[in-house]
DNA sequence: CAGATAGAACTGACCAGTCAGTATTGGTAA
DNA sequence: TTACCAATACTGACTGGTCAGTTCTATCTG
């Protein structure tokens, strides 16, 4: 990628995971990513697509990752373990980002809405595929993989959200274990 | 509560899970609201001001109910497998309410965002002394309470948003099952 | 009449996007 | 090596539009 196009990049996931996106103005991540104004037209078509772009862009980057680390792995279970790992140490190494993404993922309604539908959709479809194959394996219980696999994403992404907004210090460790003890054995003893 | 209030903070909800609050205009909740638009600043200071009286109103109804059901009851499993019905039975019963919170909660940041923070709080706090209960009887595993409570919150958050995000129907006793059964027992057979 | 309301008209702030002008780069010829 | 010249990249003041919040008048209700 231009360096100048990451530059805006970072600079934009600072004040967006800052200040929401639609908080910030396009004067403030020129400032931030001390470039012209004008100069983050060269790079994006507008605001919106500078958002988008970053939405795209980061969510294909996690679903990469994750796809990569877990293609050579057999088994459901290691696999839904490996993408957990990844996914915290992604969330622990962009917390910016992942500020960013948990806040206007939702919300995000316009023109690109599908768009983000589909990313989205790409990433649930990975999980609920592992827990599909566990289920005809008889390893898993006889539940929606969808369910399931929605789930996990909202233990993993609450959880990390929660963490690294109201608590100073975030172990991947401990809440890797510990989410993985409560996903695949529950919290009754 | 005033109707009129009570229109307005309809309307709000209604613009406000379509479009986000900050593309929301305050001239199309009034009209929404069929009230004048000075009629607003009758009842809220500012759009902030109605804004989070929004979110404050809407977290304190989800609480205190969940507070209500939950307090002739004796058993922690028992206890937390109500408050997950209540919850979901809200969010059925307030999708736009729902669709609402979640996107600008975590977002929020201004002069309410500490209020935010203790608002919040108030109800994972339920979730998660609940959950030290049933830890200190030996019913639960010995992990963090605070983890097991955000983690619960995380599966019946997203869950619920992403079934009336993505999803016509949305059967609470479908997934109230599937998710208890996930929470408490886990998803290996 | 008195208090509340609708909603039109207005103001001032703010901001996305533009564009005329400036700086930088790289190629070419003297 | 230097001088020159596009071409390309960049800048930030400016514009047009939007919107929160105010004010005012006409209307309604009791």
């Amino acid at each position: 990628m231009h360096p100048k196009r990451k530059r805006i990049f970072n600079a934009a996931v600072n004040q967006f995971s800052k200040k929401g996106a639609s908080s910030t103005t396009m004067s403030e991540i020129a400032r931030e990513a001390e470039v012209g104004k004008g100069t983050l037209y060269r790079y994006f078509e507008n605001k919106e697509d500078l958002i988008s772009s970053l939405i795209n862009c980061g969510f294909k980057n996690i679903t990469e990752e994750v796809k990569a680390e877990i293609s050579n792995i057999e088994q459901p279970v290691k696999k839904l373990k490996k993408s957990i790992e990844v996914q915290l140490e992604f969330y622990d190494q962009n917390r910016n980002f992942c500020r960013f993404l948990t806040r206007e993922f939702w919300g995000y309604k316009n023109k690109f809405s599908e768009n983000i539908k589909e990313i989205r959709n790409s990433y649930t479809v990975i999980i609920e595929d592992i827990i599909a194959q566990g289920k005809e394996k008889m390893i898993f219980k006889d539940l929606d993989p969808e369910l399931a696999a929605v789930s996990l994403i909202g233990i993993v992404n609450i959880t990390a959200l929660h963490w690294f907004m109201f608590k100073e210090e975030f172990s991947v460790d401990k809440i890797k274990e510990e989410v993985i003890e409560i996903y695949f054995n529950g919290l009754i003893r």
